[in-house]
DNA sequence: AAGCTTCTTGACTGGATGGTCAAACTTGAT
DNA sequence: ATCAAGTTTGACCATCCAGTCAAGAAGCTT
């Protein structure tokens, strides 16, 4: 009699892990999307299974057979954000101009607001609640990330290649003006008609703040 | 027979309007400062009155004494807090000089972040679900009052009293880069260590990029 | 088509949570 | 001290919500 073959299931209780099927690929992919909505604007706790499962055209109890709760979904969006959150930094290069350098990191994080504001505002709540669920990101990968490139900000200053200003004020100033753009969509919206992007106009407005700033 | 007096007592399941006695002024305000403790980094859906009772020190349904829901709690949170939101944008002076008031509203927004910034964070949890609450605010309020200030700017501009920016940016960019450092603290604290405050050279960096963004 | 695996869902459960209520306790005016 | 008003709370209820389960439907493989 032949060797039985390994079952593909999962045992019982626990959700697929990689997905294997194109179903599985697919509908992972729908819950995680509309996860992302419903979570980006309700926050965790305000949020629902239910919810996500009406945006995503889904049952819940499908939702619990992908993931395995409520809270791996999120974690799941939370690890995909972060793994490229840190990459527009990453990319800033020594060997670079150092104003072209830190402009290009500047419009790299606008481009981010534009094209992923949800992420943005995923983000955002978590630490408003104080980061409990990133806490260990933003210090073991972020922190290290930022020092290092504050370092390099702080050699172009002495080195008079940019004025002289905290680099990690610099840092945390292109966070808040291109965050804010996706994090406070609604005000902007509702202050500059909600029919324009609240991003017009956003990208020369800060190229003239950082050249200006910059300038040595 | 006299004319009987007429009850101070409000009429059944409505909560206390206006505080009468000193221990109903008293345990409003710590309900309502427990509360904001809680909501601010919670969130609406996310604080519990179970939280709030314990963070005040009283029992849930005591504090349903003094307020008619949860939802009151709240909305009477949001309502004194956009009482003086406005505020220093309303001082920005048509008759002083411009660059002067446009720092000083500057460094009057960087004081609310400093002084409340669990206000701070109340309101951009409310901007990031959507604005719900606050949307007759924005448009009937703050809406003509930036419209009004972004008026007066773009004429100091014209006049070249300072540099040609667009005012919406420039009020955008304030906001932003204020209210980040109370909005994000648990981030800063995270990067520049928990021990330093998240405000520490924040005033000297901010003066230094509007001074040099606004030179004409 | 058969037979197995994967996928889907209606019905349910247990715990959390906003809110109620009646009874007890405290306070202050007389 | 008395008594009426104001204050406090333990016990309770109804609803919401994350998560379970067993049974059925749809896909694959042969």
């Amino acid at each position: 009699m032949a060797p039985p073959r390994l079952p593909t299931a999962q045992k019982s209780g626990s959700a697929p892990k990689a997905p294997r099927s194109r179903i599985q690929k697919r509908n992972r992919q729908i819950i995680l999307d509309a996860a992302l909505e419903v979570f980006s604007t309700h926050g965790f706790r305000g949020a629902t299974l239910d919810q996500i499962a009406a945006e995503a055209g889904l049952s819940k109890p499908n939702l619990l057979y992908y993931f395995d709760s409520k809270d791996a979904i999120h974690r799941e969006l939370l690890t995909r954000l972060l793994d490229t959150w840190l990459d527009p930094l990453r990319m800033m290069n020594p060997e670079g101009d150092p104003q072209a350098e830190i402009m290009a990191y500047m419009r790299r994080k606008l481009e981010l607001s534009r094209d992923f504001p949800r992420e943005s505002r995923l983000f955002a709540n978590e630490i408003l609640q104080g980061a409990p669920r990133i806490e260990s990101f933003i210090r073991n990968e972020l922190r290290p990330l930022v020092d290092n490139k504050a370092q390099l900000m702080a050699s172009w200053a002495t080195a008079g290649k940019i004025a002289r200003i905290d680099p990690y004020h610099l840092i945390f100033s292109i966070w808040a003006l291109t965050q804010h753009y996706a994090d406070f969509a609604a005000q902007i919206g509702m202050i500059r008609g909600d029919d324009q992007d609240a991003l017009d106009g956003a990208e020369p407005f800060l190229n003239a703040l950082y050249t200006r700033l910059l300038a040595p």
